[in-house]
DNA sequence: GGTTACTGTCGACGCGCGTCGACGATGCGT
DNA sequence: ACGCATCGTCGACGCGCGTCGACAGTAACC
């Protein structure tokens, strides 16, 4: 039966049991310097029996290497759904190639007295940061500190810094030609909160303004309302659109609860996707995009990427003595599920 | 201007300026001993200037005391949404009162390798674990460790352990008393995805059995379906309940993507809530319940209430030499939104 | 046969901090 | 005046590990 042992073996515990010395143990252990076979099989034979696992942060305090990074993610309104966890996982599983542990660390965006917290007891040792605002205080304080940090999404002012974001500069031109192709010359976009735009919030301003500039080239016109993040306003949002701009033949959506409004509302109105109202949805994940009714096509950044990324360009910062500064956009991909068509023909 | 250290400043640092010793830095940061308060302000203002803030991964080195905890919250097919975060918040805000801090990890409840490796590194000092299976394999393996761990939610052989849980017991009978005295006789549950159920899911289980214990003495009819977590699950679920049982008043759900889709189903079908048919949801947080449309009745477990005892038990696992087990178990509040109500007098 | 070069191992020190024992300087009592 | 209990401070050591310098032993070379 597995002994219980009453503490934690220690290298020196190693190191006894196998008749040899602390350092013998650390060298068999990272291979820096030649061990003979024969003292390297005893070494193991007593981390085995000892059941030895070298103390990360004992490591991490003498060799100054990373050992733990946050990342934190703001769930705020939205919620964390499998599609962020997507990001997650992968900056997760490309931290542990490095024998890294990420884990999450979830408190408000604006809260950053607890992120001062967080940095100054050393507790991690780089950060990476989500929802990234246009001028975002965490950043600022950030850089007044030496560590090392990357942001997935991107300041106004980020020159000097590293990121990784999705090219939303793309994603209004991709969505307005699309739907332009299909003879669409009126749509809304119902996207976020005004404290969400108002706050500065990258995506929905770089989508916004790259969907206004793109609409304004194709000749469309586009309705932007700012909403909710619930089915509520989604419906209530769809029900005005509709009596103030019955020429709308299309719904971008950038907001995923109020998007189930708007399919709902549509519903109860007896208008069908796509025959009568063509749907889009920005940035969601194709879980989301396939459990409503009807599943909706969507242009998104792609899934794990981001995370990947962002986790290598991290450590890279945080092993490097001089690191670069990356940039990283990705492009956007888009996946039809049927829910956008041609206009049909006017009836009278 | 702020100037910018070049490397943190250390314990030393502070006490070569301040002109004192190493230990006596020590003494007036931790008060363990009596200091002349002419030396304590010198030391502070030496701290002052150097921006010192102590290195809790050290600290907790040398003292062996707790820095660090994660909360296991695998976030699985249905994510985290607000409601989770009040847990997790709560959680959080009663560590740092002992200035601890709590960071999230997200693995599969499945990958009990990756629990390993967070555990044998040394680099948490404790664990809340969410999402108990009645069965739980990261039970088991924690119970082999000497790391302390405290539950939210409880396995089925629990005699042993510390857990937090809210009392799902009395779930059934409140739901069931509630539309039983408006007259319902055969209802719904509208439950979690299978793989969730066969898994152990206590929650879930333990809900059913006491739905239909009570539903059996108080002579209603109960069907239950397991459904995936998504609208067009909750949509077709429904569709083919009131296909098969015309004779259903009242839909419970547990499982919120799910009753969106019932919901839909229901509006489509000209059906009103509550006239036609009540709608009552388990477990589901206010913003959830709020944001359909119709809003939900819900029966939940109080709040952050679960994530501060849990943390609360933990800590006292940490510091304690002899921690007792504890075992608490939350009563469950329901809160009336209107949407459960009599039934319709039998027309025909 | 002597220098060189490497292989394999050990001891010592440092990372930043907590904490114990010691010790001079006081204050009090007799 | 002396013993004794504080108060205030210092030095030393340990937490578990990484890593540098030293050194005995062996193989290789002119």
């Amino acid at each position: 039966m597995p002994q219980q042992p009453p503490r934690r073996a220690t290298r020196a515990d190693v190191a006894r049991l196998a008749g040899v010395s602390d350092s013998t143990v650390s060298y068999a252990l990272t291979g820096d310097r030649p061990i003979s076979d024969e003292t390297r099989e005893r070494i193991e034979r007593a981390m085995q029996e000892l059941g030895y696992v070298p103390h990360a942060r004992a490591a991490a305090l003498a060799s100054k290497k990373p050992s733990l990074v946050a990342l934190h993610f703001p769930v705020g309104e939205r919620g964390i759904d499998v599609s962020d966890l997507n990001y997650v996982n992968a900056a997760s599983d490309r931290a542990e190639v490095d024998g890294i542990q990420m884990l999450m660390w979830t408190h408000d965006v604006t809260d950053i007295e607890a992120l001062r917290r967080l940095v100054t007891q050393g507790l991690v040792d780089g950060l990476i940061l989500m929802e990234i605002r246009q001028h975002d205080e965490r950043v600022e304080y950030l850089k007044s500190t030496r560590l090392p940090f990357v942001t997935i999404g991107r300041t106004k002012d980020n020159a000097s810094m590293s990121y990784i974001d999705a090219d939303f500069d793309s994603w209004g031109p991709m969505a307005v030609n699309h739907l332009a192709d299909f003879g669409h010359v009126e749509v809304a976009l119902v996207s976020q909160p005004d404290e969400v735009v108002e706050s500065g919030y990258g995506p929905v301003i770089l989508t916004q303004a790259s969907l206004r500039a793109q609409a304004k080239r194709r000749g469309m016109k586009v309705h932007m309302v700012n909403v909710r993040a619930n089915i509520r306003a989604g419906r209530e949002a769809l029900a005005t659109l509709l009596r103030d701009h019955p020429g709308i033949t299309a719904v971008i959506g950038f907001n995923a609860p109020a998007m189930i409004g708007v399919l709902e509302e549509l519903a109860v109105s007896g208008l069908r996707v796509p025959e009568d109202v063509s749907i889009l949805h920005f940035g969601i994940s194709p879980e989301q995009a396939e459990m409503t009714v009807p599943a909706q096509t969507t242009i998104s950044a792609p899934g794990g990427a981001l995370g990947e990324e962002a986790m290598t360009v991290l450590i890279e910062k945080m092993t490097s003595s001089n690191p670069p500064i990356r940039q990283i956009l990705t492009s956007p991909v888009m996946v039809d599920r049927g829910s956008t068509g041609p206009v049909r023909p006017q009836k009278g």
